[in-house]
RNA sequence: UGACCUAUGGUGUAAUGGUAGCACUCCGGUUUUUGGUAUCGUCAGUCAAGGUUCGAGUCCUUGUAGGUCAACCA
């Protein structure tokens, strides 16, 4: 069989060029470099995916690098996040690296800038430099410090280095057009004083190097093929190759940097900044909160990792700006759930259903498949006795023909259990109805082989026994925003968006067999959705997400 | 009054000068002890105008629209 051409994003066939000139396979090397300053979101997971994809597709070594060069934002409590999520997603980093590990050679090499006279100490205010610096329709002018004697340069540098001055007062900047096109060629900043307390190298240093002369330097150090980064790098592009060539040895691999639109999705934020701020207002209850749209939020919520990475795939990358439809992200965990998650039965909005010919106080445990459509899954026993709960909307006095569930007169099939005939019911002060009266066939229990076991009854309703139900706290939830672009909107904050009901707390009756639940176990509850016990869950207090409802076909019908 | 990037169904992505395809969404049929799943199908697209070419979504020109760039952030 003719293995399918699988088309190449054009990532792919930039390296697929880079090899057909010359560049030998095993020089191919990848990097994830996340600054630990926030949680990573479905937007990394695009950039994991793709990155440790190509490692995977080439056998190419990929780096998780840190890339921590802002002592005020970052923190190990990121880090460690960081490395939990993409180990979750099911990806292996070749080294764990940090550009903080390279502040040495970074410093060596500045100095060696100094001396060569393409980098000098500014001491002005920032305010003087940004007025120099012009904008992108004027060009900019020179520092007065511009042409400083290098050997002022190379002492007042090491002043920096020694903190023998205040944050602020002065920075080291390369020296190379102020009247560059592009503003990053600018004499951009290379140093900047911080007197703070870095996580790793703690108060080692009190200059820190800036990202672009961080980046191209430490892809260069590591000997990255392809240094892969979102659109917004793309005018970075100039400052990144200008900054490896003053270090650059031909007899070693020259990174290059590559850049893909960023991943949005419909009816969510994705900037750190606003879902740090949706924490930080307490808008949602952490950056795990299930409506967030982290790996920790997504993982919380009941996603599985093969159904990220499907996503991811099957989103693509490109170079154009994008906002992917929610739903293929819903469609991608309900294909996989579909396939993995053990079906079980629970009632959200219960009504009590007596069934009036059973005898008062027997019980039975029937036997229940987890999947009656799939091998593998085996059984559990389910406890059917005579009064049971059903979903209230399962039930009705009256209704055409269409309504396939339990109304006066007619029968209905309760899954895995009897086929039962509403007679009456039974309506408190407000008409509502509180219980309703059935008989059962006795003969038609499921899978009996009977006769009236193999009658075709049109509707099958899942329900749960009342004197075996558990009782259990399911958090149902709806998108965090009302609009498709919340943070779209020039005249609006993305927040005047917000779904003021995206999350409702229902008391709920579940099947006995859930009650040993653990953290993160995933079930399909039938006719409902797939569901995901909580961390909140203890050993008295079952606690469910509903990762996504199933497909509805008759809510749309009945409207 | 700049430079750069991008424009393919509602959404996301292919087509590397040669039949505009795939997935999601929507809608409909079949199957069904989940109104789920599965399966079959329908609707729907190359931003515009010129040019090159036997042939253009693809190359060129000019528009138009959107985005990015002026942090001692990354």
């Amino acid at each position: 069989m003719e293995e399918e051409k699988k088309s190449l994003n054009f990532l792919e066939q930039i390296i697929e060029e880079d090899l057909a000139n010359g560049l030998p396979q095993e020089k191919l090397r990848f990097r994830f470099p996340p600054e630990p300053n926030g949680y990573l979101h479905i937007g990394h997971a695009a950039s994991i995916c793709l990155n440790f994809g190509l490692g995977l597709r080439y056998n190419a070594p990929v780096n998780l690098r840190f890339d921590d060069t802002n002592p005020a934002k970052e923190e190990q409590e990121y880090v460690d996040s960081i490395k939990h999520d993409v180990k979750w997603l099911g990806f292996e980093w070749d080294k764990e690296l940090y550009s903080s590990d390279y502040f040495q050679q970074l410093f060596d090499w500045a100095v060696q800038l100094i001396k060569e006279g393409k980098a000098y100490v500014d001491n002005q205010s920032s305010e003087e430099m940004a007025k120099q610096k012009g904008t992108p329709t004027e060009l900019g002018t020179n520092s007065p410090n511009r042409d400083r004697p290098i050997e002022e340069n190379l002492a007042l540098f090491l002043q920096m280095k020694n903190g023998e001055f205040e944050e602020g007062s002065h920075v080291l900047r390369a020296k190379i057009d102020m009247k560059h096109v592009n503003m990053h060629m600018r004499d951009p900043i290379m140093y900047r004083i911080l007197k703070k307390h870095h996580h790793r190298t703690g108060n080692d240093w009190c200059i820190y190097p800036m990202y672009d002369w961080t980046h191209g330097e430490s892809d260069y150090i590591e000997q990255i093929s392809h240094s892969i980064c979102t659109l917004e790098f793309k005018s970075h592009r100039d400052l990144y190759d200008w900054y490896v060539d003053q270090v650059y040895d031909t007899s070693n691999l020259r990174p290059k940097q590559r850049e893909f639109a960023r991943r949005n999705l419909s009816y969510t934020v994705m900037s750190k900044r606003k879902l740090l701020q949706l924490v930080e207002e307490g808008l949602v209850s952490g950056w795990d909160d299930p409506r967030m749209p982290t790996i920790s939020g997504l993982r919380r919520r009941g996603y599985t990792p093969a159904s990220i990475r499907n996503f991811s795939d099957t989103a693509g990358i490109s170079k154009r700006d994008n906002v992917t439809d929610v739903a293929l992200l819903e469609h991608c965990i309900k294909d996989d759930l579909n396939k993995t998650a053990p079906r079980v039965m629970a009632v959200l909005d219960p009504v009590k259903v007596i069934i009036t010919n059973y005898p008062k106080g027997e019980e039975e445990f029937l036997d229940a498949n987890y999947n009656d459509y799939a091998e593998g899954f085996g059984s559990r026993a389910v406890p059917f006795s005579r009064e049971i709960y059903i979903e209230k909307e399962d039930f009705r006095e009256e209704a055409n023909k269409k309504f396939f569930r339990l109304k006066l007169g007619k029968e209905v099939r309760l899954k895995n259990a009897y086929i039962i005939k509403a007679e009456s019911c039974v309506k408190d002060e407000n008409g509502e109805v509180t219980e309703i009266h059935c008989t059962y066939d006795p003969n038609s229990l499921s899978g009996s082989g009977t006769e009236a076991s193999k009658r075709k009854v049109k509707g099958t309703l899942h329900w749960v026994s009342v004197k075996h139900a558990i009782n259990a706290e399911v958090r149902v939830y709806d998108r965090l925003f009302t609009d498709e672009a919340p943070d779209g909107h020039k005249d609006k904050d993305f927040k005047d968006f917000i779904n003021p009901n995206s999350l409702t707390i229902i008391d709920a009756f579940v099947e006995p067999s859930l009650k040993n639940s653990k953290n993160l176990d995933r079930f399909q509850f039938q006719r409902l959705g797939y569901f995901c016990v909580d961390k909140d869950t203890t050993s008295t207090k079952l606690v469910f997400n509903r990762t996504v409802p199933l497909r509805d076909s008759w809510a749309k019908m009945d409207n």
